[in-house]
DNA sequence: CTTGACAATGCACAAGCGTTCACCTAAACA
DNA sequence: TGTTTAGGTGAACGCTTGTGCATTGTCAAG
């Protein structure tokens, strides 16, 4: 298989990355403004050249119907009936202030086998990854480290979320007692701090933590 | 939230059973044609409902562009700018015998989440997960329900390894100290089990636990 | 009986969107 | 020197697709 050019890995870097955060592929004109293309048939020529790489298919005539296949190695083997289809994949994560960045692997912290049949992008694919800084969350068993996958949508109580304070992401816990205003709260016996909500910008809960060994 | 009707609940069920199959979202039409509608306007109608009660979102005028929203309330959450995606995929656990290489399909016990970004082929260590049973680790903080990611090579001392045990593979810590034969000690006061390692196949070395919240 | 939801038909319009044709530029190649 | 390949402009053409309006029927609640 002959490698991509730099262009053409920037605008499947980019299908990807749109059907990821939107949930649904873009049309051509989508690339061609992300691009800044004066022409829709600038992205024409990239499709067609990374369809005929293998790197995604299309159906004709129809919107939005991408495919990306460039994980998908040996699509066309024999696989018994009954068997889950696996692939090596590696989990990345890093954020030192903010949000992770997608673009450049900080640090590669494990593999997985998985499957890859559902990878085109149903609802389950907007969680993210966020590694713990810091031991205020230490008495809910998150070190330094951990990474937490995080789902984004709203909080209820008890449930540990990641928030955004002063432009920092941090975990903390989600407290809202009957009628009374919620707050944010460590889960570390020497860090009393507690933040009012309306203030912050909760940005999802965490649904399971990952500890390397 | 209102319930859905009957039909609702097909029509949704097809929009997701579709992008899941093909990998993008279905048109009107698609729909319109599943369910051996004379008039687009049907869907329409459907659709509406469906938006109307928060289950899909869609973005208006643009072809193919659903969201299914059912199971993440409040997904108009904005998404971090360089948030790493990741994807559900299946777990094989509770390998009886042998190794996870082709598994039944009856072995899929949980969902994990893992970067999809730099899955680009590189490394192709066939690492495999494990749900833990019982509690034999749970002084190294391996509770029952975690799900332990694991290494295939040899161990060292200390390493957390998965060893195959009459027939069944269990979670034990490698102890090697000097030129004494190997052995496999319980994370738990209450387990002073020890296995003679000549007896038994090390399959893996545990790199990472998850744990579900 | 009336009202209102739910479900569906039928049609036509306009915007979204993929596609093609003609033509251009620059670098690599032989 | 001519040829190929990657990348791009510009302007159409026409199918795809979402959408609105008008109309019909069913069924349960008031």
């Amino acid at each position: 298989m002959k490698s991509l050019t730099a262009r053409q890995n920037e605008i499947l870097d980019y299908i990807e990355d749109y059907e990821w955060r939107l949930g649904h592929w873009p049309s051509i004109r989508d690339i061609q403004e992300k691009f800044c293309f004066k022409s829709t048939n600038a992205v024409m020529g990239h499709l067609r050249a990374l369809e005929k790489k293998a790197m995604i298919e299309r159906i004709p005539g129809q919107a939005r119907t991408f495919r990306i296949t460039r994980n998908e190695p040996n699509s066309s083997a024999v696989l018994p009936e009954s068997a889950i289809p696996l692939v090596t994949l590696p989990v990345v994560g890093a954020i030192a202030a903010g949000y992770p960045d997608r673009v450049e692997s900080a640090g590669e912290f494990n593999q997985l086998q998985v499957d890859l049949g559902s990878a085109g992008g149903s609802s389950f694919t907007r969680r993210f990854a966020l590694e713990v800084r810091g031991d205020s969350m230490i008495d809910a068993d998150m070190m330094d480290g951990d990474i937490v996958i995080i789902e984004p949508r709203s909080a209820a109580d008890g449930d540990i979320v990641a928030a955004l304070i002063d432009q920092e992401t941090t975990l903390k816990r989600y407290i809202q007692k009957g009628s009374e205003p919620p707050y944010l709260k460590a889960e570390n016996v020497d860090y009393p701090e507690l933040y009012p909500v309306a203030e912050l910008e909760i940005q999802g809960v965490a649904k399971a933590v990952v500890k390397s060994l």
